[in-house]
DNA sequence: TATCATTTGTTCGTATGTATC
DNA sequence: CGATACATACGAACAAATGAT
């Protein structure tokens, strides 16, 4: 059964006989895994070995500990919460999140003035460290609890004239509806990464260990393709999956991969 | 400089110490910390306290170590293959992936029958348990080394009477175009999720510590949207993001989003 | 409410193995 | 080969959270 033997070091093999056990159902998710003194017993070795091996379990998403309490089986990963990622718009002409359900905002949102960095000046069409309106905003989902990071980052350029100018901290729908009023034709790209949390997001969005971030980036573009607006949308990998809908271009959109 | 005093555990503060000096420039990218007997008499704790802090910022991503040489700052995460997730086709008829350039086999693809999944059945509308066909590739780009595993899962409700019944194997532009000229009108949907690597993943797609996978789903579905194939696709976060091109859609599209 | 046993968390010390240069 | 640096393993003690008495 739990016998230890062949290959690397000791943490190793226990590590590898519990996720084997793990596996095969022996624990099954939610249950209990013995206790650090137990696991000593079974595996005959010392407690910073079984420490070891739990803490490699643990970085491999597989159990999670409670402090006084033991280790516990996590249950598989499935996301409770589908983000549906396109941008629907009604015959009044009005833009409508697909996500259905109203966010609730945990706090006011804030708005600051912020520099852009060589992640999002690019993707602006700008250099780096320009200014702009920043916005930002920490949802909650009404029914699962589901927590989100928004960011709305909106260049001078694109405010003047309209009324963003006034209000920067209008919502994502209600900044392409006075986008579209100020006569551009709207279309979207977004690009989905994914990372580990910094421990200031793992606060803000409740993130458990060995959990990562979806880290998307929505460039809003106008006519002539160009760039107008930038959001990112920061959620628990743990809590939300995101879904796109593609079909087909008739002509490939020329865009550089970057080596 | 490096004082130690406030919060939480010890190791916990040397973390801080290491991480900010880290945000703070003092250690630029690419620049190895002190040792851990530097840091030992640096701080003043034991080697366990260090060596705590130091699998600490490790697990968030912030540093990198290697046997026998040190501890490294990791570049700043900039995912270098940008992964264009939206399907082309010519005026011929032909899909082509947006992709560019082509992907190399490491491996002949590997044809199973397999059994759907709790994930995956019902993406397929069947059932759980369900047999039908699976190829499995891994993948690399030519120039920048990056790579992905690709799965592609056939029912055989979709196979029977078409090219796919002989080649299950055909890579997923043939298989588009085998389907459309059943009489199918494609379109797709993509779900994104991200998680941290299984230990075989891990191995297959070279992935270092505290790095999470991009784990893509495609379902096709033809006409009558039904769901025809669905395709895998899991990489490294480190190495890749995806993108997609958003349109608005006059009607929302019905979906439930699942509790 | 208070106490106690159980369980995990933190910290020290020490010794030895292994990779790199 | 030796010096340096990280990896593994053991032992021991006390702190802190939890749940039951």
């Amino acid at each position: 059964m739990g016998e230890i033997q062949r290959p690397g070091a000791l943490y190793q093999q226990v590590a590898a006989a519990i996720r084997d056990a793990i596996l095969n159902n022996e624990f099954p998710p939610g249950a209990p895994l013995p206790s650090e003194a137990q696991l000593i017993e079974r595996y005959q070795v010392s407690r910073p070995t079984v420490r070891n091996a739990i803490a490699a379990l643990r970085s491999e998403g597989l159990i999670e500990v409670q402090h006084g309490k033991g280790s516990f089986v996590r249950a598989a990963v499935e996301p409770g919460l589908t983000l549906e990622r396109n941008v629907t718009r009604t015959k009044a002409g009005r833009f409508t999140a697909t996500d259905g359900a109203q966010w609730d905002e945990v706090e006011p949102p804030t708005i600051h003035r912020i520099r852009t960095t060589a992640a999002t000046g690019p993707a602006l069409g700008l250099g780096e460290g320009d200014e702009l309106f920043g916005c930002d905003r920490l949802l909650t989902h009404p029914t699962t609890g589901t927590r989100v990071l928004h960011r709305t980052l909106i260049p001078y350029a694109t405010a003047d004239g309209t009324a963003l100018a006034k209000a920067p901290d209008a919502e994502p729908t209600a900044v392409y509806a006075i986008l579209t009023k100020a006569g551009h034709e709207l279309w979207w790209s977004e690009t989905v990464r994914a990372r580990m949390p910094l421990p200031d997001e793992r606060t803000a969005l409740d993130i458990p260990d060995a959990t990562p971030i979806l880290h998307t980036t929505r460039t809003t573009h106008g006519t002539d393709d160009q760039p107008l607006v930038l959001e990112e949308l920061r959620v628990s990998a743990d809590h939300a999956q995101l879904t796109y809908r593609i079909t087909t271009d008739k002509a490939p959109t020329a865009r550089r991969t970057r080596a």
